[in-house]
DNA sequence: AGTGTAATTGAGCGTTCACTCAAAAAGTAA
DNA sequence: TTACTTTTTGAGTGAACGCTCAATTACACT
C-alpha cells in the first residue's frame, strides 16, 4: 500500500513490489492474480484506514464542527517534515487523477470511495445540524463537497515544496471557511 | 500537450506520441532530446496558456475579485460534459502528483510553475487591496495560496464522476468563500 | 541541373515490463 | 516415516518500453 501510495500504480514495478513484500512472481500472483488486484486492494485498504482514522478523530469532539475543523489541522500536521509518509497528498486522488482516461475500473473505484467519503460527510453534517450548529435550511450534501474539495485542495497542495508553516495557515483559512456556516456566529 | 495532459506523462507511449505529432521517433529525437524533454516543453506550453487564459479573462473585469470569482465558474463551466478538454483536472497537478517521489526533475518545474502562479495571485491580491476591494490588513500571500488551493480542489473534483451542477455550485461556494474577504461586505 | 546541408525515416537496439509454470520446499494427516 | 496437498520459488516468457542510427528524402543555393 505504501509503495503505490508513494509511486502511483504505473510508477511501482513488480520488481519494488516483490521486495516490499518480500515475495516471489508466483506468489504474489498467486494471492493477488493481478497488479491491479494487487492494486485494488491497496486503495481499498487505503480508505478502510483513512476512515478509520477520520472516526477516532471525530470521537475526541463534542461538536462536529470543531471535529472536522480540527482535522483540517491534523492533515496539516501530518504533512510536516518530521512525518515519514509515502505521499503527502490522498492515494485516491492520486488514483483519481492517474486512472481517468486510461484505466476505467481503476477510476471507477476511486470514485466510488470518494462518493462513500462525500456520504460520510454528509451524515456527519447532518448529525451537526441537528446539534444546532448548522441552520436547518443547511445543504449538507452541498458543504460536504465542498469540505471534501477542500480536503483535496489542502493534501494535494502540502505535496508541494513549501514552509510547512504555509500548509498549515491554509488549513486554518480552510477551518474558518466552515466557521462561517455556523449558526449565529 | 494535450496526449500528457490526458494521459499522464508514464500513461502516454511514444507509439501514442508519434502518431499525434505524425512524426518518426528520430525526428521527436532531434526536436526534443528525449521523452522527458519533451514532457517539459509540453508542460511549459500548458502553463503558458493557463497564464494567458487567467489574463485575458480578467481583462473583462474591473474588479479584481469579481474576476477570480468568474474564473472559479468559469473553470466549472468548462468541466461540463460538452466541453471536449484533455482532462478536467489541472494538468500542472497531475504532473506534481505523479513526479514526487520518483521523478524530481519533473516534480521542481511543477513546483517552479505553481510558485509563478501563487505569485502572480500576490500580485492580483494586491492590486484588490490597492483598489480597496480588500482590508489594508489582508496578507494578501496567504490568501493567494488560499484561493491556489481551492482551484486545485475544484479542477480535482470535477475530474470525479458527479452531475456537472455539483461541480458549479462547489464554484460557487469556493467564490462565497473569497466574499468574506471583501471589506465592509 | 548539380552540389552540399538539413531533416526524416523506420527497422531494430537493449532493457524493462507484467506475468507464467515446472520444479522444489513446506505443511498436513495418518 | 509415508503419502498427499499446498505454497513458494526464480529462471524465463513474449510484449512493450524508450531510444538509436545508417540510409533516404527533402531542401537551399549556385
Amino acid at each position: 500500500m505504501n509503495l503505490f501510495w508513494e509511486k502511483g500504480f504505473a510508477g511501482a514495478s513488480m520488481k519494488q513490489i516483490e521486495l516490499a513484500l518480500d515475495m516471489r512472481p508466483g506468489s504474489i500472483y498467486a494471492t493477488f492474480g493481478s497488479k491491479d488486484g494487487l492494486f485494488r486492494e491497496a486503495l481499498a485498504a487505503y480508505a478502510e484506514r483513512g476512515g478509520v482514522e477520520l472516526r477516532e478523530h471525530l470521537a475526541g469532539y463534542s461538536s462536529v464542527l470543531d471535529g472536522l475543523q480540527g482535522y483540517l489541522r491534523r492533515i496539516a500536521q501530518q504533512s510536516k517534515p518530521g512525518e515519514a509518509t509515502p505521499s503527502r497528498a490522498c492515494m485516491i486522488v492520486k488514483t483519481l487523477l492517474e486512472a481517468s482516461n486510461s484505466n476505467s475500473a481503476m477510476a471507477e473505484q476511486a470514485n466510488t470511495i470518494l462518493d462513500a467519503v462525500e456520504q460520510s460527510l454528509v451524515q456527519l453534517l447532518e448529525q451537526a445540524k441537528m446539534q444546532g450548529e448548522l441552520a436547518a435550511d443547511t445543504d449538507c450534501a452541498r458543504l460536504a463537497r465542498l469540505f471534501q474539495a477542500q480536503l483535496i485542495g489542502l493534501r494535494s497542495f502540502a505535496q508541494r515544496e513549501t514552509h510547512p508553516e504555509h500548509v498549515t495557515s491554509l488549513a486554518e483559512d480552510m477551518a474558518a471557511t466552515l466557521d462561517h456556516y455556523r449558526v449565529r456566529h
